[in-house]
DNA sequence: CATCTTCTCCGAACAGTGTTCGGATAGCAA
DNA sequence: TTGCTATCCGAACACTGTTCGGAGAAGATG
């Protein structure tokens, strides 16, 4: 019996989720700084102290958030089955970009440090989150060169080609980096923008 | 006479340097979560309260930082005069990584934005300030394909040669910022990859 | 049922932050 | 020397994350 759950174990996990809830939405309206501890005890009515029952620190709550937001990224370039395979990189790009414009906090919450020397434990649940963000690129890529790659592959291959890999990925990241945080204010149609010009990358990978 | 600057003048603009200067290395060391207002004061020997004769609020304390940091970084890619023409853009990927590595907290501070909604005044300081930066990229990147590009000439352009610019510009940033923050661990030769890559990217452009 | 343990929650407190205000003092121009 | 202004300080305000001790409820054990 795996449903068998306590009257407090389930008080316990609808207020963890409702926490988070808040911290997202104050992450969204106002940047990191916005999400407060005591802030978010105000808005569920309990005072700050409580909250270490359910996270150690602030800290911790924005580990949690890190990696809600890479699930939800990744849901978002996840491709859909009745999607034509030759428009992969298209629709991922565009899934990329979305999410991106949608929730640029969350994006630069995901992709930026905020801790200078930080470095994420090799074996933590960010890379695995971060690896569910990219293997639908490594496949879609691969589809489009038609050489059905997988991101478990990408470990035991030739250096020059995991490199053309990531340029891949670094012209997909870097574009939509630049427009989030408005350093091309100018460009008047970013889909475009980013669309066609990973697209025409991934054509020069051919020899 | 320009030279009469009288013993006030002088020594406000050596504190406000210093002020700066203390505040760039808080924020190298420990982030922008470092840069404490206090904290300056009590390294310069001044009470807090005091700091608002020089700076309005931290807030602006932090765009003459954002400044200085746009500074710095268009003096590392401008091209040295005894360079050989062809290796421009190689030369100019590893002066932005270089400095990127060398600074994180500064390329994270430049290019990602802490308020979410906010946008540079459009005749603004930080706009001439990014324009020093790219206007090198554009000439390199011209000089490789032999047309003798600038960044003036790029407002007037055909939308699609934009895009091809910016597609080696976003190639360039993506792959730097990735690896500034720790989201390609597995890379053994960063220098090679973005430079190998980028100049591969240029290379595509022509038709 | 009663007992014992663990979880939950609170109030108070501590150390820290950015910022404002009123007043004292020094530099500078008239 | 007289004014004006820039500078600097101390005190205070409203915050912040975090720790600690205690009170009470929930769950498990007898």
């Amino acid at each position: 019996m795996t449903g068998t759950e306590t009257r407090r174990e389930r008080q316990r996990r609808e207020l963890v989720a409702e926490i988070v809830a808040i911290a997202r939405r104050q992450l969204d309206e106002g940047g990191r700084a916005a999400v407060s501890w005591r802030g978010i005890a105000r808005e569920v009515g309990m005072n700050p102290a409580s909250l270490y029952t359910y996270f150690p620190s602030l800290d911790d709550l924005f580990t949690a958030l890190i990696l809600e937001s890479y699930g939800s990224l990744a849901t978002a370039v996840r491709p859909s089955a009745d999607e034509p395979p030759h428009e992969g990189v298209a629709a991922y790009c565009r899934a990329y970009l979305d999410w991106a414009l949608t929730n640029p906090s969350q994006f630069n919450l995901i992709w930026t440090d905020q801790l200078p020397g930080y470095e994420a434990p090799p074996g933590g649940p960010t890379v695995d989150a971060e690896t569910a963000v990219i293997a639908p690129l490594v496949e879609v890529i691969g589809a489009a060169l038609g050489t059905e790659a997988s991101v478990e592959q990408l470990g035991s291959v030739a250096e020059e080609t995991l490199h053309r890999y990531l340029s891949v990925w670094g012209t997909l990241h870097g574009l939509v980096a630049l427009l989030v945080n408005h350093h091309l204010p100018f460009v008047d149609d970013p889909e475009r923008l980013v669309v066609d010009q990973v697209v025409r990358s991934v054509d020069a990978l051919r020899d």
